[in-house]
DNA sequence: GATTGCGGAATCTAACGGGA
DNA sequence: TCCCGTTAGATTCCGCAATC
């Protein structure tokens, strides 16, 4: 909840449905602000809402200071390097490194040049670019010819063409350094990083997809999360190439989070295809992979 | 070992202020 | 009007102790 008024009034939050709109409208000007007489039409708009007719009368000022924090927001965003980590509060084993989870970076896609790329590439610019793509970039995951794991990139440093077979790019994997670098081949692998679903678009997923669904906060939501639709956000990626940490270091993981991966586990992803899935990679709180055999949760 | 409850830190976001 | 923060309440998240 935001700051609430100095006059003692109730805190104020716009609804998703408001800051989808005026996201929208937002990039239609392409990040400038927009005239008042917008604002004030946003403004008269919302407070006719049917959740807000009289309630709440949106004011011209409110829309005003969302549009004015949220260009500040991007700018900031925009401003860090590329592929910088987030850094957040949550404990992570330095032990294993972290990779194939949802990191707040834009990789771009290479240009012909020999130099690192700083700026990132608009995903409308980006053949093949689809649902769930409407943020200003792409997001790209490589293949290690090391274990063949797939991760997230943070740059991509440099190309080149070979007289045979397909271009490569230079790549830095998001949370490793320049030792980690490798050349990649851009047709076989590299791709879009993986896709946000929603719960309810699990029954959808198929063994060997990649997904990605959001975090639950189990202690107040999940204690008897059973099926999918009762998991509304759930962070879990189905995958299948093993990834780069050793399997101790997992089953350290899973025995602190096990109880958690029973509850996020939502039964329909986990009986589609039933035995066919050969193992399911849970991301859990960003830093917790854990590579299990679906079918032992039923034993 | 599993589960629950609590406290505190971190994060989010609307409101606000000062300066150009 | 705009930029660049700062403020502050609400929310989220995690660690840890207590309990089962």
């Amino acid at each position: 909840m935001g700051r609430p008024p100095s006059n003692g009034g109730p805190a104020f939050r716009f609804t998703t449905t408001e800051v989808e709109e005026m996201d929208t409208v937002l990039q239609e000007h392409h990040n400038q602000m927009p005239v008042r007489e917008i604002l004030v039409s946003l403004a008269e708009k919302f407070s006719e809402s049917a959740d807000r007719k009289g309630k709440i009368v949106v004011q011209f000022k409110q829309v005003w200071n969302w549009f004015q924090n949220r260009r500040y927001a991007i700018r900031a965003k925009s401003s860090k390097v590329p592929g910088k980590l987030n850094i957040t509060s949550m404990p992570r084993d330095d032990s294993v490194p972290v990779r194939n989870v949802p990191q707040p970076v834009a990789a771009p896609m290479p240009p012909p040049m020999t130099a690192p790329i700083s700026a990132a590439m608009p995903a409308s610019t980006v053949p093949g670019a689809g649902r769930h793509m409407s943020e200003s970039y792409m997001e790209f995951e490589a293949k290690s010819s090391r274990d063949g794991a797939w991760y997230d990139v943070a740059t991509f440093l440099a190309h080149r063409y070979l007289e045979m077979g397909d271009p490569e790019v230079e790549v830095r994997f998001a949370g490793f350094g320049p030792e980690e670098d490798e050349w990649v081949n851009i047709r076989k692998h590299v791709r879009q990083r993986s896709l946000p679903c929603e719960a309810s678009e699990c029954v959808a997923v198929l063994p060997g997809d990649l997904i990605l669904c959001f975090q639950v906060d189990i202690r107040k939501n999940c204690k008897s999360m059973i099926t999918c639709k009762q998991s509304l956000r759930v962070y879990i990626s189905l995958i299948k190439p093993f990834l780069r940490f050793n399997f101790l270091n997992a089953l350290k993981i899973f025995r602190k989070v096990k109880i958690r991966l029973f509850t996020l586990m939502p039964m329909p992803l986990m009986r589609k295809g039933g035995g066919m899935m050969y193992e399911v990679v849970v991301v859990d709180f960003w830093c917790a992979m854990i590579m299990i055999n679906p079918r032992k949760l039923y034993l």
